[in-house]
DNA sequence: ACAAGTACAGACAAAAAAGTAAGGTACTTA
DNA sequence: TAAGTACCTTACTTTTTTGTCTGTACTTGT
C-alpha cells in the first residue's frame, strides 16, 4: 500500500476496508469515478473544488496502489490521464452504499433537533419584529 | 457530536457516517458491543488489549454522542458501568457487513502476493538453516 | 499497611493526515 | 516573450489523531 498509513486493527476485514477508503476524500472521489467513468484529472477537481491538487493526486495515488482504480495515461499535448475503476473498486463503491443510506438516515435524524432549535429561535425573532 | 473532528465533505451521506465510525477503534468497538450486550468498560478493555485507556474511554464517549451506543451507569462500588449499542448503532453495524466483506475479499487477494515472497524467503531460509 | 481492581480524567508528546505555496514540463496561443 | 493549460512534484507548516503516563476515589484481599 502506497503511504505509511495510521495501522487500523483488525478482526472482521474493516480493517483493511477502511485503510483502503479512509482518507478524508477517498470515498467521495472512488464514488464519483464510479459514477462518471473515465474521469480526468482536471474533471475530479472541478467536481470538487474543496480538494487541493497535492490531495488529489495522493489520493488518486493510493487508490491506484490500492487496487480500486485504475489509471490510464494518453502521451498527448496537452497531457491526458483518465481514471477509472477497477472491477474491485467498483465492489467496494457497491458495498458502501449501506452506509451511505444509514448516513443519510442517520443525518436527518440529529438534524431534526437542529431544525427544531432553528425553527423556535426564527419563530421568537419573528414574533419581536413581525412583518 | 462529540468533538471537533476533520470535517468529511459530504455528498452521499458517507461523509457523516464516516464521522461517525471513522476513529481507528470505533468500528471494532462497535462490532463488540454488538456482538456481546451488554459490556463493561474492563471487558472491552480485555478484548482489545492494545488499546490504550484514553481512547477506549474516548472513542466510547463520541460514540455516545453520536446517538450509537448507550452508556448505562450503575452507583455501586466498585464502579459499574454497561455500554450497549442502539438502535441506531445495531443498524449502522448491519450498514458495515458488506464493507468488512469486501475487506476480507480484498485482504486474500492483497496477501496471495505477500505469502508468495514469505514462502519463498522462508524456503531459502530453511535451505540455509534446516531443521 | 499495601497491592490490586474499577472506571475514568488530564497533561503532554508523538505520529499521521491534510493544507499551502511554489515550482516544473511540454506544448499552444496571443 | 509572456501567459495559459494539464498534470503533477516537492518542501514546509498546521491541524487532527493517537499514545504515554500519572492521578483519583473507593473497596476488597493479604
Amino acid at each position: 500500500m502506497a503511504k505509511k498509513q495510521r495501522e487500523l486493527p483488525d478482526s472482521c476485514g474493516l480493517g483493511p476496508a477502511l485503510a483502503v477508503i479512509g482518507g478524508k476524500w477517498k470515498a467521495l472521489l472512488l464514488w464519483q469515478i464510479h459514477q462518471a467513468q473515465p474521469c480526468r484529472f482536471g474533471e475530479l477537481k472541478r467536481l470538487q473544488p474543496d480538494i487541493s491538487e497535492k490531495m488529489l493526486i495522493q489520493h488518486l495515488r493510493e487508490m491506484e496502489a490500492d487496487g480500486i482504480i485504475h489509471r490510464e495515461v494518453f502521451h498527448q499535448v496537452p497531457p491526458r490521464v483518465e481514471y477509472s475503476a477497477t472491477p474491485e473498486g467498483a465492489e467496494l463503491d457497491l458495498a458502501l452504499a449501506p452506509l451511505a443510506e444509514w448516513g443519510k438516515k442517520h443525518q436527518e435524524r440529529t438534524e431534526k433537533a437542529k431544525v427544531g432549535a432553528v425553527r423556535a429561535v426564527r419563530t421568537a425573532t419573528e414574533a419581536a419584529a413581525p412583518g
